[in-house]
DNA sequence: AGCACGCCGACT
DNA sequence: GTCGGCGTGCTC
């Protein structure tokens, strides 16, 4: 804290704005802040809430200073919460400022919540009794005469109109009192429903609680199967951080969280953890808000965001499907939320515990290394029986000409159907055909836009970009050569499949799912309720199927195309393959019924298909290691080097195929989103970054010469930063 | 990031 | 004559 010339108190703010750092504001005189105290400022032509940061304001001409307009009533973001933003903004390189918004971005949550207005009963009676005046005391009378009632509530109970309830409180009836706000949920009791565990479970459970009473900083990977029982030994962690009088942080990766997760949270302890995700409505948003900085929300089970809450006393945060993609965040400051748990229970001292039936491959580095415990789980046989999954060899089982399903998937599926059990056939696809030519002169329907591909929607007689958007009507003729009616799906995607499974199942109810559904997200839910409730026979659906809906008559799952996404050139595709497809032949097996898994492939002796088949991920896992620490990936070794390359994933391709070809031994490289990595020293437009990592300085710059020498020179979007560890935290 | 100012094209 | 596009520049 400074002085300025005339004697008045100078605090540093931080703004929401991409400043590099604090703005320095006046104290008014009278005016109580401490460091974290959020506060109004003035900031250009309007007024933002900042937060009182730490140390000296930086160095302003003084005729710029202003005052801070207000100090709100609202506990102050604490030590470690200062901190950790600015861990984040050093650690992905944004502003601290940006970073301290997403704590902010709550737009009235910073004023307490007022009391509410209660009237309650006095011993005083009414001058004369009237029959509304006998309802609205019965009515207080049968819920037992001391409760606080509101006026609106009170005459609404009692079928009166509200001056029949003022003219009694006119009289001193009743008198005023103020109701305090009602918390958001109720406290969750951890004695509530102690569950009943298996020897392996109770283990686990065991391991992980011993962490919450150790009140230090760890991590824990619970590495289990679906169905083995993560959630119920995780929530054992979590009714001891409550014992400990503690609170936790749930992060789920969805936007949505699934009603399953709520229902199974409020069996085990009797009440609804608090939602935090960007759908919540804006009252809410600031009741939570304010409630998990006042320490009266307990639990809250939230996306992404959720990291960023004023918790008062975390304890202890569990990241659910830890490998989720969606824990990214990839615009203004990028993020992975998973990492950024580790580092906020660092920061804090508290244990952090990432679960996962298909953890990625860096955190079952961490894991075996024993830089992170290792908890296990083994699968439960009993009510939840693996589904048997089987590769099919689309070599030694052929579709028929023209079609994409192997006669052993139609019959699998017939069975199902004929025994009145449901089929979900899985593409990650959206549309009818993934490209369209000319048969005539060859022509390729192409994006004007990113040169992608453009996708077929026949129902909607479009022809679509999945990159940008882009959409045009589909023509008769070729633009080319003119050649009428000669234009040619090829490949399929989920309607097209839809059209192959009518022909072959013209009685069935048929229901194809995909993100791009007309309706939006209110149909879809119908749908899924729908086909919970056993109105369709077959579902045919791209990734959405994939996530947490249970379908318990679901006793198949058939992959159309099992090697779709092992092609594409990403250093994660297997891994991303593995994992999506584990949770989708999951979905498969969860009713006790003997089920299936049947997956179409062209390489039924892939890594990934071993591992799917066998149900033992460990040769799988072993061999993306073994390929990694040959040098393609973060996190082994020190990162040396990012090279920025380029607005798209293409781009940045392109730059890493060029690199390949000049230096194919080279220590390569992933290709990562912004959220990844440190985003160096870059404007926000290279969106998409090359990582190359090497044990000596030296090599890295025999690349990045290598690549400089041979890389397109696509508009100057070569970067480079040197000597970053993404890990350094631990 | 947000917001104002500012300078050029089609319309109440 | 105005409304409105987004380029540039600034915010303690």
């Amino acid at each position: 804290m400074t002085q300025d010339s005339l004697g008045v108190r100078v605090v540093p703010v931080l703004v929401p704005m991409p400043a590099e750092a604090p703005y320095s504001y006046q104290v008014p005189p009278g005016m109580q802040v401490v460091p974290g105290s959020i506060v109004r400022v003035p900031l250009g032509p309007r007024e933002v809430a900042g937060i009182v940061w730490d140390g000296e304001g930086g160095s302003v001409d003084a005729r710029k200073l202003r005052p801070i307009s207000e100090v709100f009533d609202c506990p102050p973001v604490t030590e470690r919460m200062r901190r950790f933003v600015e861990w984040v903004a050093g650690y992905t390189l944004a502003a601290p400022g940006m970073v301290a918004r997403m704590i902010l971005r709550v737009p009235t949550a910073f004023d307490p919540e007022p009391d509410i207005d209660g009237l309650v009963l006095t011993n005083r009676h009414p001058d004369r009794m009237t029959p509304a005046r006998t309802r609205v005391l019965s009515i207080v009378e049968e819920h037992g005469g001391d409760l606080a009632w509101t006026r609106s509530g009170l005459a609404h109970a009692a079928g009166v109109s509200m001056t029949v309830v003022d003219g009694l409180a006119a009289q001193g009836v009743f008198e005023k009192v103020q109701i305090p706000t009602r918390p958001v949920v109720a406290e969750p009791d951890p004695d509530y429903a102690a569950p009943t565990l298996s020897d392996g479970q109770a283990e686990a459970a065991e391991a992980l609680r011993l962490r919450i009473t150790d009140d230090a900083f760890s991590v824990s990977l619970i590495d289990g199967v679906t169905g083995s029982g993560k959630t119920e030994v995780y929530f054992e962690a979590i009714a001891a951080a409550l014992k400990e009088g503690r609170q936790v942080l749930v992060l789920v990766p969805e936007i949505a969280l699934t009603q399953a997760f709520l229902d199974r949270f409020h069996d085990r302890f009797g009440a609804k953890p608090a939602e935090w995700h960007s759908d919540l409505a804006p009252r809410m948003r600031e009741r939570v808000w304010r409630q998990v900085a006042e320490g009266r929300v307990r639990v809250v089970a939230g996306a992404r965001s959720a990291l960023f809450l004023p918790f008062k006393e975390l304890g202890l945060i569990v990241v659910d499907e830890e490998h989720d993609p969606a824990y990214k965040q990839e615009d203004r400051v990028f993020y992975n939320a998973r990492d950024m748990a580790v580092v906020q229970g660092q920061l804090g001292g508290f244990p952090v515990v990432l679960a996962s039936a298909t953890p990625s491959v860096e955190s079952r580095v961490n894991a075996t290394s024993g830089r992170y415990g290792l908890v296990s789980l083994p699968a439960r046989y009993a009510e939840a029986a693996l589904p048997s999954i089987r590769a099919v060899d689309m070599r030694r089982a052929p579709p028929a000409r023209g079609n994409f399903l192997s006669p052993v998937l139609i019959d699998a599926m017939r069975e199902s159907v004929e025994s009145g059990e449901q089929a979900l056939l899985f593409l990650n696809r959206r549309g009818y055909a993934p490209l369209t030519l000319c048969r005539v002169c060859g022509h390729r329907f192409q994006c004007p836009q990113c040169s992608s591909w453009l996708v077929e929607h026949r129902f909607r007689g479009q022809l679509i970009c999945h990159h940008c958007g882009h959409h045009e009507p589909k023509p008769d003729a070729c633009p080319e050569c003119g050649t009428l009616d000669h234009l040619v799906a090829c490949g399929p995607g989920v309607e097209r499949i839809a059209e192959e499974v009518d022909a072959a199942f013209p009685d069935a109810r048929t229901i194809v799912l995909s993100s791009d559904m007309l309706g939006g997200t209110k149909r879809l839910r119908l749908e899924l309720e729908a086909i919970a409730k056993g109105e369709a026979d077959i579902v045919i659906g791209t990734q959405l199927v994939a996530k947490g809906h249970n379908f318990p008559n679901m006793t198949m799952v058939g992959v159309v195309d099992g090697d779709l996404g092992l092609a594409n050139g990403d250093p994660r595709a297997a891994e991303r393959t593995f994992q999506l497809l584990s949770q989708v032949t999951g979905r498969a097996g969860r009713t006790g019924k003997a089920s299936r898994g049947l997956i179409q492939t062209y390489q039924p002796d892939h890594p990934v298909m071993r591992a799917l088949v066998s149900g033992n991920s460990d040769a799988f896992y072993a061999q993306e290691i073994a390929e990694r620490r040959r040098g393609h990936l973060p996190p082994f070794g020190r990162l040396a080097a990012i090279i920025v390359s380029g607005e798209t994933k293409a781009e940045a391709e392109t730059h890493a195929r060029a690199l390949r070809r000049a230096a194919p031994e080279s220590d390569l490289i992933d290709i990562l989103g912004p959220a990844e990595a440190p985003l160096a020293l870059i404007a926000g437009r290279h969106r998409f970054r090359l990582l190359i990592q090497g044990e000596r300085k030296a090599d890295i710059q025999t690349y990045i010469r290598t690549l400089l020498a041979t890389g397109p020179k696509s508009r100057g979007s070569l970067r480079v930063q040197v000597d970053i560890d993404p890990q350094s935290f631990l």
